[in-house]
DNA sequence: CCTTGAACCTATAGGTGCTAGAGATATTAG
DNA sequence: CTAATATCTCTAGCACCTATAGGTTCAAGG
């Protein structure tokens, strides 16, 4: 049995988030000690680790909720799961894709700063300016989690 | 004089960010009409237009409101103005290259699904497993706003 | 056995950057 | 004049945690 410290350590995960993931229904409430504190099988740093391990890939946790759900029903198609993973990696090239947009803006901005006064600083004109802009409207900057 | 309506639509933000800017003391507070309700000058476009271009740009609020600070006292150096842009370049960078990485592993995945069942399933597999993983530590999927 | 200090507990509030809703008032077009 | 639209304020909610306060429990050392 593993104390939420250990667990948390193991995993690489942050005490106060296995408690704010057990208070989503994403960990089930494990037992307790005597004392009142969480008791964690073996099982539970399974089931963190794969938490955090899609955590780290970018996956909401929505779809976390439902890659769990899926793996406790191991005779079902991997259909779903194989959509939700690439449901992903489209979010993820999206996001690629916009932010290199901004990089050359960015560096197209950088660049031409002339090390004057904010009177003729490029940096100041280029964001009053929208007119560089390939696609104004829309495309808020990579709002995606 | 503008209404926010028309600022907004002017400008390419939503009518409550307006409101919120000015709560958080982005926007000055405008004057009002007979009957309270908000009258932007033309500069407000300007200014508003700024925000939302930077917004697009991936910088936060705070960033934003240090160019508005620096703007606003023209006869200054523009070495802050280009410093912030060079940071947020940086950091545009640093989370193309976390995403590129998540897209390869994540493109790993969903080659590697044969379409069986979840007992096969590589998706699932991979996510409890971090093995594959170059960075194991660290690095948040691109926690950076 | 007792103390000290770390780790644990609950509950609440904060952070970012908005967005949505309720319920009331103002303006504008027909 | 009326009806539709736009505005007003206020509050709460979204994702995903993180931090703080104030208290309890546990493990080790003396």
């Amino acid at each position: 049995m593993l104390t939420i410290g250990k667990l948390g350590a193991a995993a690489g995960v942050k005490v106060p988030t296995i408690r704010y993931y057990e208070q989503i229904g994403l960990l089930p409430p494990p037992g307790r000690s005597t004392g009142n504190q969480r008791l964690y099988p073996r099982a539970a740093l399974d089931r963190l680790t794969f938490i955090r391990h899609a955590r780290d890939l970018g996956f909401p946790l929505e779809a976390i909720r439902d890659l769990l759900s899926l793996s406790d029903r191991p005779d079902q198609s991997c259909a779903a799961a194989d959509a939700i993973a690439r449901t992903q990696l489209a979010a993820v090239r999206a996001r690629i894709a916009r932010l290199t947009a901004l990089e050359a803006e960015l560096q197209r901005m950088v660049a031409q700063c002339a090390h004057g006064t904010i009177a003729s600083c490029r940096v100041i004109e280029v964001l009053g300016d929208h007119s560089h802009c390939a696609d104004d409207d829309h495309a808020r900057a990579d709002a995606a989690a």
